[in-house]
DNA sequence: ATCTTCACG
DNA sequence: ACGTACGTGAAGATT
């Protein structure tokens, strides 16, 4: 028979640890009523990874019972030096055995006695009844109890680093027996627990000793044939205190505990108690792990649903009212993803049908076309693009509950219509992670599942038309929504349609001359090597240039060292190798995302269509994926990619405008910086302005070309959340350089500095930020412990107005742009937006509209206190249409 | 799935 | 004393 599993954790031990392991999130982590949750998600986390590995068929978890044990009576500073437990652990504590009932395992704590005890007692009894036992703990006292049947485990970092502890590890890492670690102890004292030991006697000295005497006990014994030394004195000294740490060393193994081994049976997830645990925890990710049906997560009915069908239309169309509208897709990309079902509801019925044909019906499609039938949907733009693609135009969108749990917390930003409802306790729709699976498990299941599945979707979409809204209001975002993101959503998905053409061709012959240069640049470098290797591996690479060829590794990465430009830059004057390196790096670059991924991307009718994601940055920006045309190359070579992209119709071109400083410009707005304000008004060239300012000239025409250089740096540095660490980084002076810059630049600038510092405040008093159409980003890091972490939040809070407020102003031009259009009744179209800068398509006749229509609206989009620029450029090609 | 690198504003 | 500039996405290697 195999042998029973016993596991004893040290809940005190790990729950402290859990606790700072995740200090970092601490605010991040509180349910709804407030209570920090962090010990206890990364308690449960370690539970399972126990669990997991363990497989126990006993287990108990030992507390301390408090701060009076019998060893504070032996010696009153014991663990006296303890800082004051903070109180957003302590509160922790009493959910954390909530937790443990919830997961059907027993948790014990004995007065006048510590977890180790109970742990100690519980081992020996386990170990007698020929249990295998392992002891999981933070602290390594517990390895005295090592035997070949009890393991310890130690965490090493948080709680997920563990070391494991049988005789053989501890021989190896100590070189003495586990019993031995008591004498060890008894020498060396405890800084953490507070006793002393002997003086001068630490780990080295310690371990020496009971090498050669083997105990406490002998040492003392043998002491008078010791020779005369230092040492010798602190032993015979201190021998009280050996003798009294040796025993707060000791780990009781016979405490009077009221638990037998037989009380211990692990019982399993106490699955109904535990699913109430999570939710009051507000734990969604750990709800959509367990295994569990529908039913068993929330206790409401099935929602009811019929089946549409044709003869169903009639009765449907027939009571036009509001109508929440499900379209459903099982991958991504919604231009070429096929519809696998759709769901409508109103406030009586909701109809499901997996028959993607309906779609024809032409009563069905003048009701999603009428405008005067009000729509919510989960994601408008998605569910538009693949009606569009069934002839339907979508029309009478009023609500999107994606775009308003966006504007409502741009951190969770999971784009999952069943996680969105959890968040707010609602559970009858399953996430489409879990519904569908994920990965290579991904797939749809029957067609009656799929149906109630839709059919909830419809129900958690109405829940949520109820619940948003008032939020959006109290955010005093309604302009935001109902003017800016929910209109904007349908300019993108009219710019994702129309797409953007790309020459095959061109792109066909970069492909050929590329593949050659790669070739000869691969055959040069491993002939400077001296052998072949794979130069896309940067671990591959470091091995060549830092172990080979002995040349200076100046910057390390988790894994190695780092071979990134800024480190290959400054070696390349060390061997000739490295140019080549930095050259094909820059070729393979373009070659392989540009050109190759472009030629992937490329659709049936010779175009690219984009997908904006409207719901993903937390500052508001748009994010372009599949692929993505916000970062197609244009400082270096890789900028002839562009050439590739060219309008759509004989005798058209493309044309591009874009802001000039749009966020200096909304910065001078913002603060009211008179100086700077000043600057933008006579428009001047804003960086030399800056490096006149800093540098102390007379005149701009004394500033050189380097100050430019460094005062642009600074301009963006302020923007970025200044720091002098990263401006002296990025121009390559030293940090107090850096410094005497900044100071100098809020002194001409104060009023800049002024507002910088009010957003952090306003960061720490409300907990957010906001731009100027009350778009809004929580910093709850700005009241972290950790520097790094807190000062990140500190720039975050300085940058994110800034930024998204430059979004805001972009996105209201789009809209006015797109109307525009229409009105003048051009068939100029809107393709692309670069987050300052937006390309349109347009017949050659209508450019000459165009540069004067485009900046106007742009520069109108919002009144600031200073002006907007525009330039603007065109050409037959991308490359060409830029100034 | 995560890391490293590098493209953009 | 600490060690970073803000916001993104894609490819390829590695775990």
């Amino acid at each position: 028979m195999e042998k029973e599993k016993l596991v004893l954790v040290d809940g005190s031990s790990i729950a402290f640890r859990a606790f700072f392991a995740m200090h970092n999130v601490l605010e991040k982590f509180k349910n709804p009523q407030g209570l920090h949750t962090n010990a206890i998600f990364a308690f449960d986390n370690m539970l399972d990874s126990i669990l997991k590995k363990s497989q126990p068929s006993k287990m108990l978890v030992a507390f301390d019972a408090g701060k009076v044990t019998f060893r504070t009576k032996m010696y009153r500073d014991y663990k006296g030096n303890r800082p004051h437990t903070p109180g957003e652990f302590q509160e922790q504590l009493p959910y954390i055995k909530q937790l443990l009932a919830a997961r059907g395992i027993q948790n014990y704590e004995l007065a006048n006695y510590e977890a180790d005890d109970i742990i100690g007692t519980l081992a020996r009894q386990g170990e007698a009844a020929g249990c295998q036992v392992t002891v999981v703990t933070g602290d390594r006292d517990l390895t005295q109890l090592v035997t070949d049947q009890v393991t310890v485990v130690v965490t090493i970092k948080g709680v997920s680093e563990l070391e494991y502890y049988t005789p053989e590890h501890f021989q190896e890492k100590l070189g003495i027996k586990p019993q031995q670690l008591i004498d060890l102890k008894a020498l060396m004292g405890d800084n953490s627990d507070n006793y002393p030991g002997v003086t001068k006697v630490g780990e080295k000295t310690g371990l020496k000793l009971l090498h050669q005497y083997g105990s406490l006990e002998n040492l003392y014994a043998e002491i008078d044939g010791m020779k005369t030394s230092k040492l010798k004195e602190h032993l015979l000294e201190d021998e009280d205190q050996a003798r009294l740490s040796q025993q707060l060393a000791t780990i009781q193994c016979q405490a009077p505990i009221k638990v037998e081994l037989a009380d211990l049976t692990y019982q399993g997830d106490q699955t109904e108690e535990l699913v109430e645990f999570y939710k009051e925890m507000n734990f969604q990710s750990k709800l959509n792990k367990l295994d569990i049906s529908q039913e068993q997560l929330t206790s409401a009915p099935p929602v009811k649903y019929h089946e549409l069908t044709t003869e169903q239309l009639e009765d449907w169309v027939a009571t036009p009212t509001e109508q929440t509208v499900v379209i459903e897709m099982l991958n991504d990309d919604y231009h070429t993803e096929p519809i696998i079902g759709l769901a409508v509801g109103n406030e009586k019925e909701i109809w499901v049908s997996d028959q993607v044909e309906l779609l024809a019906n032409p009563q069905l499609k003048a009701c999603l076309e009428n405008p005067k039938t009000p729509k919510i949907v989960f994601d408008y733009k998605r569910t538009y693009v693949a009606l569009y693609r069934h002839q339907i135009q979508l029309q009478g969108v009023k609500f999107d509950a994606l775009l308003a749990s966006y504007l409502l917390d741009v951190n969770d930003n999971s784009n999952d219509l069943g996680e969105l409802a959890q968040s707010y306790n609602y559970y009858q729709l399953e996430p489409d992670r879990k519904f569908y699976g994920q990965g290579a498990k991904k797939k749809v299941p029957a067609a009656s599942e799929l149906k109630q599945h839709l059919a909830n979707k419809v129900a958690a979409l109405q829940f949520l038309a109820q619940e948003l809204p008032p939020q959006l209001q109290e955010h005093d975002q309604d302009q935001l929504f109902e003017e800016i993101e929910l209109p904007l959503a349908l300019v993108l998905a009219q710019m994702e349609i129309a797409g953007i053409k790309v020459e095959q061709g061109t792109l066909q012959e970069m492909q050929q001359k590329l593949g050659v240069r790669l070739a000869e640049l691969e055959q040069d470098i491993y002939r400077q090597a001296g052998h072949e290797f794979n130069l896309n591996s940067p671990q591959q690479l470091s091995q060549v240039l830092f172990e080979e060829m002995k040349l200076q590794p100046l910057k390390k990465t988790k894994r190695g060292y780092s071979t990134s430009v800024a480190v290959l830059e400054k070696l390349k004057n060390k061997a000739p190798i490295i140019t080549d390196i930095l050259n094909y790096r820059q070729v393979a670059k373009i070659q392989s995302t540009y050109v190759v991924g472009l030629l992937h991307s490329l659709a049936q009718d010779g175009k690219v269509h984009t997908r904006y994601q409207q719901t993903l940055t937390q500052t508001g920006r748009l994010s372009s994926v599949d692929p993505n045309l916000q970062n197609i190359p244009v400082r270096s070579e890789g900028r002839e990619i562009r050439k590739s992209f060219v309008a759509s119709e004989p005798d058209w071109q493309l044309f591009s405008s874009d802001y000039s400083q749009i966020e200096l410009r909304i910065l001078a707005h913002l603060s009211g910086d008179e100086n700077m304000q000043q600057a933008f008004r006579e428009n001047y060239d804003i960086h030399a302005h800056t490096a006149m300012r800093i540098f102390g000239l007379q005149d701009i025409k004394a500033v050189t070309p380097d100050m430019r250089r460094k005062a642009k740096a600074t301009n963006f540095g302020i923007v970025y959340g200044i720091s002098d660490y990263g401006l002296a980084q990025n121009i390559g002076i030293s940090r107090t350089e850096a410094a005497e810059f900044i100071k100098s630049y809020f002194d001409q600038y104060p009023k800049v500095k002024l507002y910088l510092d009010q957003m952090v405040q306003q960061a720490r008093e409300q907990g957010y930020v906001e731009t100027i159409m009350h778009r809004r980003r929580y910093l709850p890091d700005i009241h972290a412990h950790n520097y790094n972490v807190r000062s990140f939040a500190e720039r975050t809070a300085m940058n994110t107005p800034i930024q998204g407020s430059a979004a805001d102003v972009i996105k209201i031009a789009m809209i006015n742009m797109q109307e525009k259009l229409q009105e003048h009744q051009l068939k100029t179209r809107m393709l692309l937006q670069v987050h300052d800068e937006l390309i349109f398509e347009a017949p050659t006749a209508e450019i000459a509209i165009l540069e004067k229509l485009v900046p106007q609206v742009m520069d109108s989009a919002v009144q600031l206190d200073i002006p907007l620029k525009v330039e603007s450029a065109y050409g037959l090609t991308w490359y060409d249409a830029k100034g």
